[in-house]
DNA sequence: TAATCTCGGGAAAACGATTACTAATAATTA
DNA sequence: TAATTATTAGTAATCGTTTTCCCGAGATTA
């Protein structure tokens, strides 16, 4: 059906060897032959099979790159970011949602080796995995999440640095009642962010209260929720942190229809910042997510490991700003 | 390096047949020679090779999908709801950018079919793109543009229509200067909507003032500068039509920014809505722009004619409603 | 017992490229 | 002129699978 390279052999009148090396850009071959041989690969249509070529050279072009979760703003950010920077190195990127779901996240690196990408960004929710990557033999890189960091190239923003900031933030400007909303408990990310909020809370002295910290969802109908259930508490916080921008969104929808002001009855405090602010009539104060700066140097680390797989293992951890807005109040007591 | 069907042939002291018949589940295989392999299997860890698999059966279980603008919420969700139906079926996503330039369009093409992808999905940005489609041997459909559906499955919001539709909803609510500002005008999505619009404004007898009508990007800047220019003219329009969310979410910026009230001062509607409406004090009125439909049935088009080659071609020409916020006034004159 | 039929498993030919090796010719040198 | 070298193109091995074909052994039948 398709043709081959031996079409054009047979039509331009030449070994297999010789169409080969002109379609390869190979100097020694007499203009006359060449030629001919790029005539019929025009005429015919030609157009070499990459996974015959592949098979042989054992390179593919080809980067694997697994997210969490293809929803999520944060990593269609990071992808189109990453996409970016391996096009303009000549490669393609073989995409997969994982779902947050080890057992997908562990089928995923295996189908990736089965193609045989020349690497691969993946962003692994948990360190069970570890074990399945140390036996990958092409070059990873770990976005967003510091469990593998002794393993394999990694980039993220140390969460629990951040959530310790934001915590210690507030804590300065007379918070002493503060939640935090954030996504699965079994999140790596999630794990670090509630060591910083626990760390935090221990430097500052404020004892902690459990019903402060909830774990759910990153997405729009558990921040609603969540939010509903921390300010309908007996005593509610003064401030509330939230995981991510999607369950940021849900507080400010559900404050709105519940007539609750911001920050005047509650501060908000986020993990990334909404899309669209310049419309709403309040500034979300929050942290970075640097996510094009995750995107392009996962890339980049990926290429880099390609061309120069003996480096030792490169580790980029980001540290992120606090961008003030308005809706922090300070409590003066 | 890696370990391939010989070692474990050796290993398991059978032929390599076995070792095949055995991972590929063919039932013909002693009990005691399938398990011999089996072990063997997961004791060296080898994971089929499927450049060699598929060099063979000419099946790679992989879609190519090509998006004008990996930035562009459209496409995004367009992408969201392919990857999960063709990963429901077993594919994996191979995804580029094209940035609506012609020539990386063609080469994606030619990568996807040098890649031997059962399948592409793209996005044809204009009918020069025909020619080279013609001789491609997968499978191809297209999405969100019209100019393919003569040679391949399409799916598509037929845009001349939903703009004429919309002219028609203003001009029945009383509106006679209506400005339409929309992406460039090269891609054919856009010449579409200019001749909804001229026919609209023909059928209802209306004059069309070319000044009312900006081709631009489709992006937020392009937004707050058409939307500033077009209200400083000496004759501002009554109503805007927006052809995109992030010219639209420019229009608001700048609307708030200028002082202009929607729709007391002008009317907007706009193509697809906008993610956070809820936050907002206003509801746009918009026509949908059927993001996950034309991702779903774009999985399942190509799905279907990968496992039946021979259909005819299969056309969906989604209808889109105008959904009625509170962006537009009707007037009374 | 001999002939036929089943059935499992091995040998080897594909798939479509790349490339090391070799042979033939032309060019250079003694 | 003969010997050596350089250069170009062809032959065939190879990458790691799948799959066709065939063989041999055990089961079945006459």
């Amino acid at each position: 059906m398709n043709v081959t390279i031996k079409d054009v052999a047979k039509a331009a009148e030449v070994s297999v060897a010789t169409v080969s090396r002109v379609i390869n850009r190979i100097e020694s071959v007499d203009e006359v032959l060449r030629e001919r041989v790029e005539q019929k690969v025009k005429e015919l249509g030609f157009k070499p099979n990459h996974l015959a070529r592949s098979l042989k050279s054992d390179v593919t072009n080809t980067i694997g790159v697994a997210v969490s979760n293809i929803s999520n703003p944060f990593f269609i950010n990071v992808s189109k970011q990453i996409e970016n920077i391996i096009r303009k190195n000549g490669y393609m990127m073989l995409m997969v949602s994982t779902d947050s779901d080890l057992e997908k996240e562990v089928d995923n690196i295996h189908m990736f080796e089965a193609k045989r990408v020349d690497g691969m960004i993946i962003s692994p929710d948990s360190n069970e995995i570890a074990d399945s990557i140390k036996n990958v033999n092409c070059p990873i890189v770990a976005i967003d999440k510091k469990v593998l960091k002794n393993i394999c190239d990694s980039v993220y923003v140390d969460k629990e640095k951040s959530m310790y900031d934001i915590v210690r933030y507030l804590y300065e400007r007379g918070h002493r009642n503060i939640s935090m909303v954030t996504g699965p408990k079994e999140l790596s990310s999630n794990y670090d962010r509630f060591n910083g909020y626990i760390k935090a809370h221990y430097d500052c002295g404020m004892a902690i209260d459990n019903s402060n910290i909830l774990f759910g969802q990153f997405d729009t109908k558990f921040g609603k929720d969540a939010f509903a259930k921390i300010m309908s508490k007996e005593n509610p916080p003064t401030a509330i942190i939230s995981g991510s921008v999607l369950i940021t969104t849900g507080f400010l929808i559900k404050a709105k229809s519940l007539g609750i002001n911001i920050p005047d009855d509650v501060s908000i405090i986020s993990f990334g910042s909404l899309d669209m602010e310049e419309l709403l009539d309040i500034k979300i104060t929050y942290i970075e997510s640097l996510q094009t700066e995750i995107g392009q140097i996962a890339g980049e680390m990926i290429i880099s490991r390609i061309k120069n797989p003996g480096q030792p293992i490169k580790l980029s951890i980001l540290h992120a700003e606090i961008i003030e807005g308005n809706s922090v109040k300070t409590i003066i007591s």
